[in-house]
DNA sequence: CCAAAAATGGGTTGTCCAGTCCAAAATCGG
DNA sequence: CCGATTTTGGACTGGACAACCCATTTTTGG
């Protein structure tokens, strides 16, 4: 893929390049970004972008793959305390609050971007498909956890995928409605269905 | 709005215009449309857009529009029989039938529009998110039902909202992983909810 | 210290597309 | 049936943007 040998300075551009483009994409989305506000916002001039991507698309999958990471990251304290209802509890406080934080704006840094690409652009949307599976699994653990311990009845696949599910629309609906009660109100639903299958 | 005076003839003409734009923003996402295409698609030439639209944003409010109306018009057999479980299941039945037949494309009508314009475009976010309240007021309406008829605790107001928002992320993710599964557990999930607060 | 490789700057090009204009044809109202 | 209004056709424009190119500077590795 990245043939090309890099430097040390060569990273850090290109990293750049990446960081600015997920930042404007999160806030405009990805059709609203020329590759001139990339250059403008990451700092670098005329043919940057193209020494290090091949094109848009390569740009847009390098977005793609820093968004994951970046989704993972910021609930990284969370995401491995999901096997007590206190966990879940507070990682639903927590996801509230972020919205609330960005008045609500963006959406889904993953979601929004497959919404974008996902009728016109396979491979983008498999990149997004796979960003949510890695979300998933680390939500099914927590849920794994949970059964085995036998504190959970139902199948722990199904309630973590449904969890991941409606918090990507509880996103959706609290970035058109700039209100976070869809998130609360989605996630709090989800959240009593396991405690009611929880002991 | 339309302050023109339109024959039986111009009528036809601008109603075609618009059920091209919405089938073809469906298919391939609002920004990748465009205004030619639109013009092959409906079959008019030239300046028939402007003559009945100003820009490409009042077409699109008239997509959303009609997108809103023929989302109601779809469930309408189903949405008025929300008032028990039986009704639901068959509600949520006929949504995973219906994007099965879809092969898990294009996701919402109303949705993936809202995501495409919601950071950039505050009257058409506005307009869809009107849309999804008139939605969530048919699923409320059915809920509000149960309830008075003492068939269902809990708020009716939240559980009619947590429905939609389930139902929302089911479609993005269904539509993104092309597999209908995350519609049928995010829906199972939010009816087995509302089965336990019933009676 | 020096060649080779990588990074940078900025200009250029070809295409696509929203929006405009004007004139011809069809339709309507009286 | 006739003047007024609406509908239609198609050409044109001006700007935006992805992608390309080449010359210059900086960095690297031996």
């Amino acid at each position: 893929m990245t043939a090309k040998r890099l430097t040390a300075k060569g990273e850090a551009t290109r990293r750049r390049i990446v960081v600015a483009a997920a930042q404007l994409m999160y806030e405009r989305g990805v059709t609203e970004v020329t590759l001139d506000d990339v250059r403008a916002a990451a700092g670098v001039s005329g043919s940057q972008i193209y020494h290090y991507f091949a094109d848009k698309q390569a740009l847009l999958m390098a977005v793609i793959d820093h968004q994951t990471q970046a989704v993972m990251d910021l609930q990284a304290g969370h995401l491995d305390r999901l096997d007590t209802m206190a966990g879940l509890r507070a990682w639903r406080d927590a996801l509230v609050e972020h919205q609330r934080r960005l008045q609500c704006r963006g959406g889904c840094p993953i979601g929004s971007i497959g919404s974008d690409v996902a009728e016109h652009n396979p491979q983008a949307r498999l990149a997004v498909a796979s960003g949510y599976l890695r979300w998933e699994a680390a939500i099914r653990s927590g849920l794994t956890a949970m059964h085995r311990r036998g504190h959970l009845a139902g199948d722990p696949d199904d309630l973590a995928l449904a969890l991941l599910t409606a918090l990507q629309g509880g996103l959706l609906m609290t970035q058109i409605h700039r209100n976070v009660r869809p998130l609360e109100v989605a996630l709090d639903a989800m959240l009593e269905h396991v405690a009611a299958l929880s002991r």
